[in-house]
DNA sequence: CAAACTTTTTAAATTTTTTAAAAAGACTTT
DNA sequence: AAAGTCTTTTTAAAAAATTTAAAAAGTTTG
């Protein structure tokens, strides 16, 4: 008998994953997502109704016959905090069922490299987040992106926030005492481009995430592609130039070392000192992530000196997507995370690029385009993070207190 | 009642193609491969043996309790006809239910660049050599490797073998009255490599072919993984140097201008004619191919001048793996295809190459093994990429006059 | 404007899976 | 060394899911 309610529970965390992701969608449609037939899907909606889980949302266009009903996740029915870290800031987001930001998003600062206390400070900030949520017995889970080399699976990452004995994971599970999930976040980022953004419904797609690095996340067969360790997307650091120039990895010639927004910043200025004309004012070495956002800002508005600023590395850039085309024959290549905010002032080098290094055939059907999540991309991956487990919540019950459909 | 006995057929095409994968299976382990329960997987299993399809094989050995009954494919129940072209050569094979050649491998001459009866030559061959096989109607399919831009769903070549009008699967299937499927070379390889090779039971290889380009057959979730268009892989032509040699292809540094066979033989034959000493002899540009073969077998009985010469090829491909572990950290990487036979000098110089490009941590838990299915491996791939698709042949009834399985 | 065509929804029949029990073999303990 | 315990496979009965067919609800076309 417990087990038959465990089966249920988790065809119920299925159906509810599916309206998380879709937020309307026909019976129809539920049955061809989750692999069951009409009448066992109508049943479980049925019953997540009665619970208040769901309710009936209104009827589709017709395709030409009987229009379906449509149901989705109840107002307030679910909550998620969301985490996105940098090397620096940490932002944390309350979102809804409907993938919405409640609130406002936290800004805290929190230095992850050489910080004995991160780990510490981290769950401080969580624990006083959580504690002024409105409805606390509504949150699922806490999702969280991060730099370095994560194994989301193991729960443990291997450049930051190291734990001395159990997992990282874990020791946020035991403080928290909510289902935590982590991820790089580059990967978070494919994730939500998959999810919300421009890979929506595609399978085969690559989206490189432009920060203070350059990140990568693999869309393979429609699913986020991790690897054997979970370090699968490492793109920073391929060694692609004959330059000399010395990478923080300790290698030379890594495409870090030709392009990134630190790079471009740098790059800005070095050109400002020399007496090249711009709008842009008050760049700083010590303000580089400044810096960076004023170039990125110029460019969407046509400063003609941010603009070539950026196309120098777009090139860059490209030459390394040529290399990801030709191995993985992707049908879309995203540029997201902070430097899509330059808008498709990318689109063209990187073109240029592609048609120098590409086998025509092998580029013929690949699209570039530019995200359109913005900052809050991070974020979204990271609820997505934590929707893309939802069954697994509802397994592991030890993971939390409550049952979370009952 | 006819779709029932289609349903059912298709159930017994699943057994069967788990059971050539694997020799001999039991019921349990039949069970979990094909999703079903074990109550139908004996009932379709009976069903087989009654048809004289499947016999009871013997008995496993005991984990710790009852010994399971295994079954296996019956004797002379199966045939498919193998074909691997390359430039110049195709061979062709029969192969039998246990994955075995079946009498002797034929030799063709039969070019493919610039060769407009390039297909009516391939299709005369094939007619000839289906005519002389004795239980015709044991034939269920005939797979072909072939080098190119292959979409093997579509059953295109765009590099070769290109048709007027239909496809080439159409024109080969229209001709030989048998179910033909088509896919590149190093694809097949590596898929052969999954299924008998060293590559069985992992989930996330990289397979290179070293032939007379270097190909890559990439291995992802324990599936061959094509892309977009089917052409991922593509590893001969990524930008890696700066050597401004020509390539083929007509673009400048591709791996392709410093590592394969061509390429090593050309460099043996430039360092003899400068007096290095070797047991190698009678090397000429005229004969590229069997010089390549000599230098790989001296290699192979420990000539210093044949390891060197690998060797540098060597770590030039290290370089492009390195790549490969920082994109899709993979678990394993093969070395394949002729190069494969010159046994265990590729696996040095590319370690070497993986130390110096890689990030320790990406490259940490892959491993580099030399293939072991030696010049039989395109082959044996074409007969696998036959019966990954047995399902499909029973189906499509169209593509062929009788039933499989009746 | 009615007939033909689509698609969703509901209901009954069949099939499949699940569950439990029995059978067969291997390991452990006295 | 033998009996009992533990595994694992196999068989048989109960429960659940899918399949199939029919009905209901809309659209489109002649």
């Amino acid at each position: 008998m417990a087990l038959i309610t465990h089966k249920k529970n988790l065809f119920y965390a299925q159906l509810t994953r599916h309206l998380f992701f879709h937020n309307h969608l026909s019976s129809t449609e539920l049955s061809e997502l989750t692999g069951k037939s009409i009448p066992v899907t109508t049943q479980g909606l049925n019953e997540l109704i009665k619970k208040g889980k769901v309710f009936e949302s209104g009827f589709a266009e017709s395709t030409g016959g009987r229009k379906p009903l449509l149901y989705s996740l109840t107002e307030g029915s679910l909550l998620i905090v969301s985490v996105a870290m940098d090397q620096l800031i940490t932002k944390i987001a309350l979102i809804n069922e409907k993938n919405e930001i409640v609130g406002e998003i936290e800004k805290h600062n929190l230095k992850l490299a050489d910080n004995p206390s991160s780990i510490a400070e981290l769950i401080k900030i969580l624990k006083n987040f959580v504690s002024r949520i409105n409805k606390p017995d509504k949150v699922v889970g806490i999702g969280i992106g991060m730099p370095g080399f994560v194994d989301s699976l193991k729960g443990v990452n291997y450049s930051f926030l190291q734990t001395e004995n159990g997992t990282l994971v874990e020791a946020l599970e035991n403080e928290l005492h909510l289902p935590v999930f982590i991820e790089n976040d580059s990967s978070l980022i494919a994730l939500a481009e998959l999810r919300w953004g421009a890979a929506y419904g595609r399978k085969n797609v690559m989206v490189i995430n432009i920060g203070w690095g350059v990140g990568l996340g693999i869309i393979s067969k429609g699913e986020l592609f991790k690897g054997h360790d979970g370090f699968a997307g490492e793109f920073s650091h391929i060694s692609l130039f004959d330059n000399q120039k010395l990478c923080s990895c300790g290698k030379y010639g890594c495409l870090e070392t030709e392009t990134s927004l630190v790079v471009i910043a740098q790059k800005a200025i070095k050109k400002m000192t020399e007496g090249e004309l711009t709008v842009l004012k008050n760049l700083s070495e010590n303000r580089i992530e400044e810096g960076a956002r004023k170039i990125l800002k110029a460019a969407k508005e046509g400063d003609k000196f941010s603009i070539e600023v950026i196309s120098e590395s777009a090139y860059h850039i490209g030459r390394g997507i040529s290399i990801l085309i030709h191995l993985l024959n992707p049908e879309l290549v995203i540029i997201s995370g902070i430097g899509s905010l330059a808008g498709k002032v990318w689109i063209a080098p990187v073109q240029i690029a592609i048609n120098e290094h590409c086998i025509p055939k092998m580029a013929e059907h690949t699209e570039i385009k530019i995200s359109k999540l913005g900052e809050e991309a991070a974020l979204i991956g990271a609820a997505a993070l934590v929707m893309e487990h939802f069954e697994e919540i509802n397994i592991n019950l030890k993971k939390i207190e409550k049952v979370l459909i009952n």
